[in-house]
DNA sequence: TATGAATGAGGCTTCATTCAT
DNA sequence: AATGAATGAAGCCTCATTCAT
């Protein structure tokens, strides 16, 4: 099938400016990378970005989409059969490890991009959403202790997650922050939860 | 006095335009806002911006040193009496609702900027703590139940706050979040920590 | 092969860009000649001149390295078989005559380029000493007269050269100084160095 | 005379403007010192330069012309009572040692600018003429030998001067060029015309 | 006369996007 | 589909000169 071969060479093409984007967007930063720069480590010709990608912008949306799905999937993977809060958290913080650079990229440029994108993280979220609040849940219960809502739960781990990868520069110069400290970060919301399994 | 008079008009437009590029700033984002757009708003020439800076870069930078000193003073001054977490909280994030704009625009540049910037905020931060931690560790001591370093006490504070300020789209689109939701933030941080005074 | 059909394309443009570059130098000089006057005269856009070069120094020296190469060869070709002194220096002249305003602006140009364009024009001079010298030498013994060293043979012609040619306003205003004085320079060296064939 | 004093101060303003572009000039270039740089080093502001000259050209040409003069009353000084066309030379050289860094940039930029200063070392030229010309003469004809016109005699003198200075990158690097190469070039000039006294 | 802030006309460079091949 | 030269719209910055004080 010509015709098909044809497509699936196509499809390659434009996973592998998928590919290059992203791994740049997460070198370099996102708006410091330019569609030369993509192309060429593509090893392709400058207007052939254009062909599979009408702007730079839908480049930048899709790689964020697709980001979005990737992570969601591997993260769940990851938390697999976790059943404490704490051995999820550190699952989901592992996990996260091989994708923080472009994760915090992600953080400072979403607010700034159009709508449809913005819920990207919220795909992650919600499906972790689905291991943690009942292992939480759980724990709270047994402890007879604090009550706080799911979305408080939710958001405060986010929270705090986040403000330490924002301040990467602070925490972690120029190193993995969640090798240097996801663990701390964990022990430090599940402190703030007061849970200690 | 002569001299005094053109020195004081300098330093008039050399505000002017400081304020000028913090109003853009907020309004369009820093990057977004270019130099002859500061020059036009403020009725100079475009030339006449690099009399008082001598680059871009420079504005920027002032710009956001000015922002965390005011900020800081700002926040010092509103949060005054308080004596109660709660009552600080609150008028800590009264205060900043006039800074919103700007303050997300910073949460978003500032890890992308030089390192001496990168402490703007400190200031703020630190400040606060001056105020915040001893309420909160009066409370802590007397429902004797959370203990929970300083450093801890600030982080999820701030932690929460910038959590909902960079999602300020998804949570109070087209409107101040300080406004709508400042309260609810609040709450939600004395919960976290079982305060409820 | 349109791979070679394309590359000669582009290489005959970054030629008009150098050749237009060349022909503004002389002309206008180097310093007065902006990138977009090289655009618009090679019928391009102003940004399409950095598609071919990185800067506009870039162009400056990359005009002036080609000049330097092309008289040496062209110098080289046209001093032929000549046998006497006078025959090499007349022949060296008449050569001259079509480069010398590019020559003149690159005397006055060169002392304030970077180091590694100022042995430009080292290769027509040593390249032309190599004419030069013999035929002088053997006139000078015939003689039995002065002995120059290399050099004071070599420096002298082109310090009378050039002392010639950077007041050409005074000698031959608007006209070409080689054509109307290039035969009174000859003898005068000659002449000084007291050699009449 | 208050009017008196008022001119003379004005007189003494315009002197420390032409000094210290003329300082400028040597050390930097003439097109690399800008009018603020001469404002500011003159301890005048920037606007002021424009009340004592029309225009930075103006400067640049009035520049020139005093250093045409004072050059010329200086070398004159200094040629004094040397006899031969050695000591004459010498003592050119020397004299000149302390303005050669502006000598330098003149001779490269001398053909650019106007006719009417194009002249202005003609003034140094021919003063020189008048202690060299009768110097040389005289040996010449006692050594009843090579008979060089009087043009010829002076315009080998300032060939070779001039290319050495052109050339001092090359032959000089960040020294004094007269200092170091002062007699040689004196040396060559008087073999190239067969003296030796 | 002196001041110096302001002007405005360039000048160089970048980069997403287009288009002829 | 791929190429890559060319486009053109910005963007930042410089600097001689002007002008109100």
């Amino acid at each position: 099938m010509e015709r098909g071969k044809r497509e699936q060479q196509k499809e390659q093409t434009r996973q592998r400016i998928l590919e290059v984007a992203y791994r740049k967007f997460a070198e370099k930063g996102i708006e410091a990378t330019n569609t030369a720069d993509i192309a060429s480590e593509a090893k392709l010709s400058h207007g052939a970005i254009f062909v599979h990608f009408k702007t730079r912008q839908e480049i930048v949306l899709k790689v964020i989409d697709d980001f979005g799905v990737e992570l969601s999937v591997h993260i769940t993977k990851s938390v697999g059969h976790s059943r404490t809060p704490r051995s999820i958290l550190l699952s989901f913080t592992k996990a996260l490890t091989k994708f923080e650079a472009f994760y915090i990229e992600l953080l400072l440029v979403l607010p700034k991009l159009p709508e449809n994108v913005q819920g990207s993280l919220l795909l992650v979220q919600n499906g972790f959403a689905h291991y943690l609040l009942p292992a939480v849940k759980r724990e709270m219960e047994e402890a007879k202790f604090k009550r706080l809502g799911e979305s408080g739960i939710m958001n405060s781990w986010f929270a705090l997650l986040h403000y330490y990868m924002t301040n990467r520069n602070w925490y972690a110069p120029n190193k993995s922050l969640l090798k240097k400290l996801g663990k701390k970060i964990v022990n430090e919301y599940l402190e703030l939860l007061n849970i200690n399994k």
